[in-house]
DNA sequence: AGATGTAGTTGTATAGTACAACGTGAATTG
DNA sequence: CAATTCACGTTGTACTATACAACTACATCT
């Protein structure tokens, strides 16, 4: 085994220990949104609304599950529907203020478990870890 | 915001967006074991047996959750259990013949795909960015 | 106007998960 | 040593996330 593939191996490995864990340490640091509540309501926040399928596709998800997902949603109040009146087959999703304020919410507990996780890191690190992950991640979307 | 604050940003983004994606890649990779089959017959495999509370304890799993998915497992005949001649309460699991295989199948095509993301990066980024997934893996750990 | 296509919902089924209650065997302790 | 307590695992029950297929409603194109 060459170096390489001890690295790959590594890589791997770790991704995997981290996607195992993911959804529960989402569960833990904001029990009210789900990982992937959590998901869809920082895409719409962050697009600016858009629509379910968009969602969908973005996500890889069926259809049926972002529409349920989002109806779960906006029974909790935090997502709101507009009809685009261009095409009634159309909803633009949004935040409500509520849905915006437990993004915001989660985003900072979230961001602070991060934070404290890489306190001890280096900027230098930090940044190449960051470059690192884009750089993995830009691949995988490619390829589907 | 500082430059850290962007970085810690990219981090949490990517690995989320990673998370995200992780079963469905699983599925895709190794349609006969899902993620979890896969990180339990890969721990029997790499502990050379254990027992189900000692999976439950390691993935923070309900014991209940250990004791399917090792059911689904027997039934597929991946797995065996071997009663403890110490303790007749203990059952050490033990992938069989056929698990081992499709475990070996399964890590190869995982190992390949990763290669093949990983297959335009150099040596020496390659092994930081293992280094820098341990790190953060480990840190993690401690925290519970 | 009719055929075809697109957005979203709903019915149904399945997997993964947790919690609680339980059975069984081991260990401890009065 | 008998009784209690503890550890390991299973089963009942419930819930969430998910997919696929069938459907409704609207839009577009010929």
């Amino acid at each position: 085994m060459t170096q390489r593939d001890a690295s790959v191996e590594i890589i791997q490995r770790q991704l995997t220990a981290f996607a195992r864990r993911a959804r529960a340490t989402a569960a833990r640091i904001h029990p009210e949104l789900s990982l992937v509540s959590y998901t869809l309501l920082a895409h719409l926040d962050d697009q600016q609304g858009c629509r379910a399928t968009d969602l969908a596709a973005h996500y890889l998800l069926d259809k049926s599950t972002v529409s349920r997902q989002i109806a779960a949603l906006e029974k909790l109040g935090f997502v709101e529907r507009r009809v685009d009146p261009e095409d009634h087959r159309v909803q633009v999703l949004h935040p409500t203020p509520a849905g915006a304020a437990v993004l915001s919410n989660a985003m900072t507990s979230r961001r602070q478990a991060f934070h404290e996780r890489l306190a001890d890191w280096d900027a230098a690190d930090l940044d190449r870890f960051a470059s690192y992950l884009l750089r993995y991640n830009a691949a995988q979307e490619l390829k589907g």
